[in-house]
DNA sequence: CGTCTTATGTGTGCCAGCACACAGACGGGC
DNA sequence: GCCCGTCTGTGTGCTGGCACACATAAGACG
């Protein structure tokens, strides 16, 4: 699989609008984005695996990128989709193995692929931009933390309307979802089916709207109680 | 509930055993332990709950703290037993609330409660000490990450051989666990009496020896492949 | 406007492991 | 030595939701 470089410069615009640089000005910015190595990636391709030692921090430019488990008989958990913006392969930053860990690109994506001496001089020198680095990291906390507490104190129809929640704030409020049961159910650790069953549960009670590949939410309080608060 | 001072001084020594503190001299820390504030807590005392809107890190010096969710109708699940030099509350420094989120004692505590800018400008300044604390937060991540994919992908059985193995590491690498049955069921979201079974069944196969409040690891590479690899 | 792929709807067993309920056992405190 | 609280062993239903198996429909694509 060959990893064809692109033009830095391209991707400056894109940068200025990830949250980690908003307080970088436009030289500085600049200067980063034609030192910084950058990866063009097709759809589908395996950013990291777990057996992958790489320690480097990856910041996604263009596309999109799952983060997901795998167990050894094909069991799989989907902890995140990833937009333009996000950083990942964090754990890089501290030379810890990443157990069933993978991230694969959904789309054709262009990504910086930092070294981790690069993160500590570029990134880390700035105390704007550590406080930033900390509310990436800390957001992610707070997903996992999410998924993991849904996944142990909740039933599978609860949790589907918490993640319908949980999913419309994290995008800012937007009501029309454009997912998938089966990307809902690999979120939420069950099965496409059982999902199925749960939206149409959801949509009968008019809290939700079902179009293929789309879902809307008519009714946030309703699935606030839906979701068991 | 009232919240003692505690004398500064008395814990610079515990200070300087935390991996955070460790490229510090000996005067800095001595300042920090002199100006950071410090309190004592009893145990079983609420170190922060959802409600609370606090902005605030705590270092944890002496005892025991458990961190944990509730939902709304009486489930539980542990997310982590922290020992002296945990940093906790984390989430703080993103202004993020947390859902359902407790920190309690489980013994009497000595703890330093950093606000958000102390953070910035204590521990932050330092490259050295930014690397440590980002290595405090990306263990985090591991461990959630852990407890995510095991209840996501492994039944009862599984999730108890990982987690001896996975608490054996943390504690670098301790044969002789001090734990109850009923801390490992809180951990892997099962029940006492189901862990119970699974630990006779792991004892009888010789991997592991029981004895009240303890667990001690026989056969490892057996744990490894009871627990899936 | 057919064809083909991917997404969605629905039904039938079936079982891991929970809820519940006691009984015995260890150990600390007095 | 005795008491009592906490830990530990074990048994008996029950059930959520998974595994499996199709059937239908909505777009994509030429």
């Amino acid at each position: 699989m060959t990893i064809p470089t692109v033009q830095p410069k391209a991707y400056v615009d894109t940068l200025a609008t990830v949250p980690i640089f908003a307080s970088w000005d436009a030289a500085y910015l600049l200067s980063f984005a034609e030192q910084a190595p950058v990866r063009a990636y097709q759809q589908g391709a395996i950013i990291y695996a777990p057996e992958d030692p790489t320690e480097t921090l990856f910041l996604l430019a263009q596309g999109q990128v799952a983060r997901y488990h795998l167990s050894a008989d094909g069991g799989m958990v989907t902890t995140a989709k990833l937009l333009p913006g996000a950083l990942f392969g964090d754990m890089a930053l501290l030379g810890q193995a990443m157990h069933g860990h993978y991230a694969e690109t959904l789309t054709d994506c262009v990504i910086y692929a930092l070294a981790r001496e690069d993160v500590l001089t570029w990134l880390l020198s700035d105390v704007r931009v550590v406080e930033s680095v900390l509310r990436v990291v800390g957001e992610r906390v707070i997903d996992l933390e999410f998924q993991l507490q849904i996944m142990a104190l909740k039933d599978v129809p609860q949790r589907v309307a918490a993640t319908l929640l949980f999913v419309s704030e994290r995008q800012g409020g937007m009501l029309d979802l454009p997912c998938r049961h089966e990307d809902i159910a690999s979120f939420i650790n069950s099965t496409r089916a059982t999902v199925t069953k749960v939206l149409n549960q959801l949509q009968a009670d008019d809290m939700i709207a079902l179009r293929r590949g789309f879902i809307t939410l008519r009714d946030l309080d309703g699935l606030r109680i839906a979701a068991g608060e």
